[in-house]
DNA sequence: GACGACGTTGACGTTAACGTAAAGTGGTTG
DNA sequence: CAACCACTTTACGTTAACGTCAACGTCGTC
């Protein structure tokens, strides 16, 4: 039998467990709950671009972030495409001439709409959720006290 | 030349401009800005059931209200198929057994966990935002001091 | 009575975002 | 060293949510 332990092609730094550099595929996949599968698909379309260490992938402290980020704009219903706009812009940025960085801020300006419409939304949502189960529960309640 | 005029399949009640009851496909396609396409979809869907005047279609209040929520649960990521069990439920829930109705509940506690969790990946992706704006303004500042 | 705008069904096409299967590499473990 | 993972690439499959096109009916209008 055998200790549940990391990957083999994880990162065996022992001595220092916090402070880690490096993940596997795998470990990332597990972290965010995605699969490797889907990892390796957003490098292909542009999102990551982890070290290699012969055939397989090293994965940073910068590619942990940025899937983050990815999943996170995925949560709020952005396309890959518009998620990879943004990063590569951001990546360009330090040498990026002046009309790219007046693109940058009006794809943010249109992404901070978006936010707000969003809570606009989800504010509404909740009441129609308020409302939903508030009925729900008179019903339950009338259907209790018919058994009675 | 014309006036631009309702739709010709649209209800004619001129005297009551107001508390217009009833709406063409294409009427409500331009409201929602969707396709007829698309409302016709969701019809096939299960989640509009218009009623029908010999081939056309007549959509009443309630099919509009419909329409927007599932329009707004779309923007908040749902599936329409996640949108339309809440749709039948909320339907059944009159004469719904209890099982049904704690169903419902369970899943409208679902939604709404779903919501706080965006909630929050807004309020973060607003950070975020706000950073690269502000770097991004940094580097055009330093662009146009350069220039002078 | 032809025309144009709007409506209908049916069928096939498309795109995004992965899933899945096959076939191979490389390290460790009993 | 054989078994076993975890990882790799390549390639084809899948699902949701419509788009697109054809072929047709039905108004109101010129």
């Amino acid at each position: 039998m055998m200790i549940p332990s990391p990957d083999a092609h994880a990162s065996v730094n022992g001595s220092l467990p916090r402070q880690r550099r490096t993940y596997s595929i795998g470990e990332l996949a597990r972290m965010f709950e995605v699969t490797p599968r889907t990892i390796r698909f957003y490098e292909q379309e542009g999102l990551l671009a982890p070290e290699r260490r012969g055939q397989t992938r090293i994965y940073h402290e910068k590619d942990r972030v940025r899937l983050k980020l990815t999943l996170r704009g995925k949560r709020l219903g952005f396309s890959l495409a518009e998620i990879r706009e943004v990063i590569e812009m951001y990546d360009a940025m330090p040498d990026g001439n002046a009309r790219q960085l007046k693109r940058l801020l009006e794809i943010l300006a249109d992404k901070r709409a978006n936010m707000e419409r969003q809570l606009e939304d989800i504010r509404l949502m909740q009441r129609e959720l308020d409302d939903v189960e508030s009925r729900a529960r008179e019903v339950l309640d009338r259907l209790a006290r018919q058994d009675a």
